[in-house]
DNA sequence: CTGAAAGCGCTTACAG
DNA sequence: CTGAAAGCGCTTACAG
């Protein structure tokens, strides 16, 4: 776990070499304009000859600063989730940030671990995309340490941060009314996690949509799994067991959506045919889906520029007040439903 | 891009909190089993009481040492790569390394600036998945600095370091050698970049078997085009404006094989039935395609792993010896071809 | 415009 | 088993 280097090359050998102070050295690394051409042209060269290396690590412990920004999501593997890392990390490189990620692996444990060496290497800023069921007080171990944090994706409900997510329970109406308008009244909502904000407001908008139309839910229909291929799967397979089966489909996202696919196959039935499908995230394989999936775009890639932006904002003022941000999904219709 | 945060809690103000001198706590802070039990519960308490947070860049400095690993990707977006980076991130977490990610998204320049980066910020090694044309002279600086470095899924030929990737030229010979079964002669091979290695391997797989089976290529099916969606699309309808149109098509990779199903269709080909296709890597989309697609599985998270395995065994070892771990593929019949 | 000295928060020999 | 002091590689006032 640790490693013992070859002895670097340090600002005072370059100081000495050059015949200048380390402080003027230290001057010209950072390109203060207060030291002479001359003067840096002969230090940039020693440097050069020397091949030295900029101590980062070293000036941030001296300057009580830092330019690393820890970044926390849950799954890689998730494309809503790798999407979103796109866009922070562009984001953050372009700023001049350096990126510390952490995978928590959807687990409670590994995120407070992640958590704390975040800390510990004296991160200058967090996103964090939380475990569902995350506790408030966790994440408040940030704001006691001062650092600026940003929530994204799943929002905390009783952690004060600038948060950046997407309306569920608008997009989760919109394909909800598309489903009911084309005629159907059994329509089940199968995956995503019971206790996390965005199935509860995904929850919300399908209620609301029901209500509108003067339908009502049969609770047999919503059955919760991971927001995994997997968990689509097996959701459906339950649903199907149902005497009374639905008609349409609408799923936590696009990955339930797919095993919702292939558990319908599996059964003898036919999906975008026999049983409509809405999915939730539109992610780029989407449309080339058995059949194209019917949708609702989320935008995961400006989430994550806009998480970025907003801590960026918080780091570099000091007066910041809370923001939150929330973008406006689409529905995006296409064969199977 | 700076930030000053409040005051840490030091480990001084800990030792004198518990009484002892800073040392003692330095022990205790690391466990050594040196310190008794007594003064240990002391030092913790304070420790909890004070809300002490260690702080690990302060200890790498001093004890030159270094927790961090480096991992440079070429693009998260490529669902490759992200299962990759999760083999990876997954091991070194749990060998207890934080990683710093740096995405070059497939640009030279930005992938020096990382490694000086990364550098400066002193990692204790380097995962990289290099730019293709990257030169043995950007990469040697790492040597040069006595970093532990291995690289992954593609080769860099003048490069003396671990490697680990996949058997692209099996894959591919395995890929032609089933569209030649099935008795078609004219076989296009659409996507990937000329100059990376993982495309000249798969060239030479897809040669060997038109050879072997007494074939010849016609070099206008032969498109290449980034490894994405976008190039598959305008690579197929490249190779279709020509006057004697391939009867079956080998893919770069499945992302690209996406795009070509969608040119296909666009240019009222029916692919699967009309045209045989095959693709490579087996992404775990790849079944649900339309039609579910033929495809070679590269193990990605394997990949990851392995590479993650070799760079703790240069950390921890100071004598290692050169390795390059070459993985096997398999090929996956499904309904494209 | 440049230099000498102190200090960021730790760890590391060295004594005891 | 514990303490006093030096030092990792920088930056930061303070002088000049």
């Amino acid at each position: 776990m640790k490693h013992p280097k070859k002895k670097r090359v340090t600002l005072q050998e370059v100081a000495k070499h050059a015949g200048v102070s380390t402080a003027t050295a230290s001057l010209v690394v950072r390109n203060n304009p207060r030291i002479s051409d001359k003067t840096r042209k002969i230090v940039m060269n020693s440097m050069k000859e020397l091949g030295y290396v900029y101590d980062r690590v070293a000036a941030n412990l001296r300057s009580q600063s830092s330019n690393t920004v820890g970044v926390i999501i849950t799954d890689i593997s998730n494309k809503f989730i790798s999407e979103f890392l796109v866009g922070v990390h562009e984001t953050l490189e372009e700023v001049g940030y350096t990126v510390l990620l952490g995978t928590s692996f959807d687990s409670l444990a590994k995120q407070d671990h992640l958590l704390s060496t975040m800390l510990e290497h004296r991160v200058g800023g967090l996103i964090l995309d939380p475990v569902s069921g995350s506790n408030a007080e966790t994440v408040n171990r940030l704001n006691q340490m001062n650092t600026p944090m940003v929530l994204a994706v799943r929002e905390l409900p009783e952690v004060k941060s600038d948060y950046v997510g997407i309306n569920y329970r608008k997009g989760s109406l919109m394909a909800t009314n598309h489903l009911i308008d084309k005629g159907h009244k059994r329509i089940a909502f199968l995956g995503g996690v019971r206790t996390s904000s965005t199935w509860i407001e995904r929850m919300d908008g399908y209620q609301y949509a029901h209500d509108n139309a003067g339908l009502i839910i049969d609770n047999n229909l919503v059955v919760d799994s991971p927001p995994t291929r997997e968990g689509g799967l097996e959701a459906v397979l339950q649903v199907l067991r149902n005497p009374d089966p639905p008609t349409a489909i609408f799923c936590f996202n696009d990955l339930v959506a797919f095993g919702v696919m292939q558990g319908l196959r599996k059964e003898g039935f036919n999906p975008g045919q026999d049983i409509d499908i809405v999915g939730f995230d539109n992610i780029p394989e989407s449309d080339v889906y058995h059949p194209p999936l019917t949708t609702v775009s989320s935008f995961p890639r400006l989430t994550g520029i806009e998480a970025a932006k907003l801590l960026h904002q918080q780091m570099s003022n000091d007066s910041h007040e809370q923001q939150r941000l929330i973008l406006e999904p689409e529905l995006i219709v296409r064969e199977s439903a």
